[in-house]
DNA sequence: CATATATGTGCCTTTTTATGCATGATTGGA
DNA sequence: TCCAATCATGCATAAAAAGGCACATATATG
């Protein structure tokens, strides 16, 4: 158990107004309500950071509880991809389940980088993983403890595959796996030109205490040929599908399923 | 550990602030009640430290008995977006050089990454990094086969610290080894905060056939407290700087300097 | 060898800071 | 128009930093 830390890890004015400028420029709007609920404090605490933010020229408030970022200056790689809206409320809702001090080990996608991303700030936690971009997303966490396995870099899931990565997965051990690239039918799958990875994420997958899978709509279902694990073998699933079938099957198989 | 704990109870202010700085350094924030702990002193002691520490200007310090260095991502962000231009060039004059079939040893810093960008898209590369960003940035090439070492990811420098890596460097034999985060004055030198960088470093250029320095003008003539190679070690220098006198000595140690 | 000085340290008190709650004002929409 | 939500302000409380003071140890000096 490497929940050591029981109570929430408190930030300084001056680190809650940086994540808020971060989220600000990444959002473009923030409403003081959710951050208050994000960083544990009161809406008040966040009126004052916005206001301080707002006296420095950087954010831009109006009412409604809400600020908008008043410089575009920093206009960096906002890639927005497929299904950006239906990851992001996926990722939110896995990321409301992490508890305060757990050890996350995290695979490649683009869904788990949103969950990443939307882990909140006031929780310390270690975060390991093989994909640059999931490392470079706990970064940007203020309080997360960030290890990356090193490897050969899969250009495709732009991550760290082979021997030494699954090696080095193998002397772990974690509180949570949280996979994002598998797609689920009577198992967790892989696409064949994967099979790589598909040791990679069967270690993972016994490396930790739980298995949280993160899987848009198009996933479900989908049989693919390499099945990484039962479906058992996941705890909960987050999912935008709405396909009451397969969601019963995986229900039945022990699964806690959590429709967004 | 009380080992440890013995050990450190002997230190001097100058040992135990060159440790906070480390953990400031790996970490991003500490907090004066846990150093108190550590140390085995009072926090009044520790608060001197920050003291002394902030008055120097190597960390921040807020209300909560913590202290950090600035944001680390905003500042990543805002590092390279500061002399753009002369980044750019410098990373493309050195990437110029670059033969096909190469194998790099890539450091991390916001002028490598330039570099990395300005690799010919035609040439077949081996790059091999500790640093997430110029992994990202590596995986932008098309042909390039690119390595990343694993290891905690320090929040300054987004990249790998501490002895995994480091062995993982001394392990390898590469044609090229291109730094770009040291300053230059009778040797290669790195600030005292980054001294755990330094064994990493000199563990690049032993590991390396040829070192190639990327140093913007206002690293040339920057005597840092800790020397990681003599400047002989260099084999080629690029910069930006027009200081005839001190490119004159580099020259004369037998470095091949391009200026741009 | 003894003593003076400096430095590091811990404890105490004062001042500053951060936060949450309560109250009143303002905004935007039904 | 009214109503609900959001925002500002004042105040109380708790935590933490700063400054003063005393004691210990080490170094230097006679």
């Amino acid at each position: 158990m490497t929940a050591d830390r029981k109570e929430l890890a408190a930030l300084s004015p001056e680190e809650r107004q940086a994540v808020i400028l971060e989220k600000v420029n990444a959002a473009g709007r923030v409403l003081a309500a959710g951050l208050a609920q994000e960083f544990g404090v009161s809406e008040d605490s966040i009126r004052r950071d916005l206001r301080d933010l707002s006296d420095a020229g950087l954010v831009q408030r109006f009412h409604g509880g809400a600020a908008r970022l008043v410089t575009p200056a920093l206009d960096f790689h906002r890639r927005e991809t497929l299904h950006a809206e239906e990851k992001q409320s996926i990722g939110r809702a896995a990321a409301a389940t992490i508890p305060d001090g757990a050890t996350l080990l995290v695979d490649s996608s683009t869904t788990v980088v949103r969950f990443v991303r939307s882990l909140s700030p006031a929780l310390s936690l270690r975060i390991i993983t093989t994909a640059v971009d999931v490392a470079a997303a706990a970064l940007d966490h203020p309080l997360a403890d960030v290890v990356m396995l090193g490897g050969r870099l899969g250009r495709l899931t732009r991550s760290a595959t082979g021997a030494g990565a699954i090696d080095a997965i193998r002397a772990l051990r974690v509180d949570y796996c949280v996979l994002g690239t598998c797609g689920v039918d009577h198992g967790l799958t892989l696409r064949a030109d994967d099979f790589e990875d598909a040791h990679l994420k069967s270690a993972m997958i016994r490396a930790a205490n739980k298995t949280l899978l993160l899987a848009t709509a198009d996933k479900l279902g989908q049989a693919a040929t390499y099945e990484v694990a039962p479906v058992s073998a996941v705890s909960a699933l987050f999912t935008s599908s709405r396909d009451t079938a397969i969601l019963k099957a995986i229900r039945e198989a022990g699964v806690d399923v959590e429709t967004v």
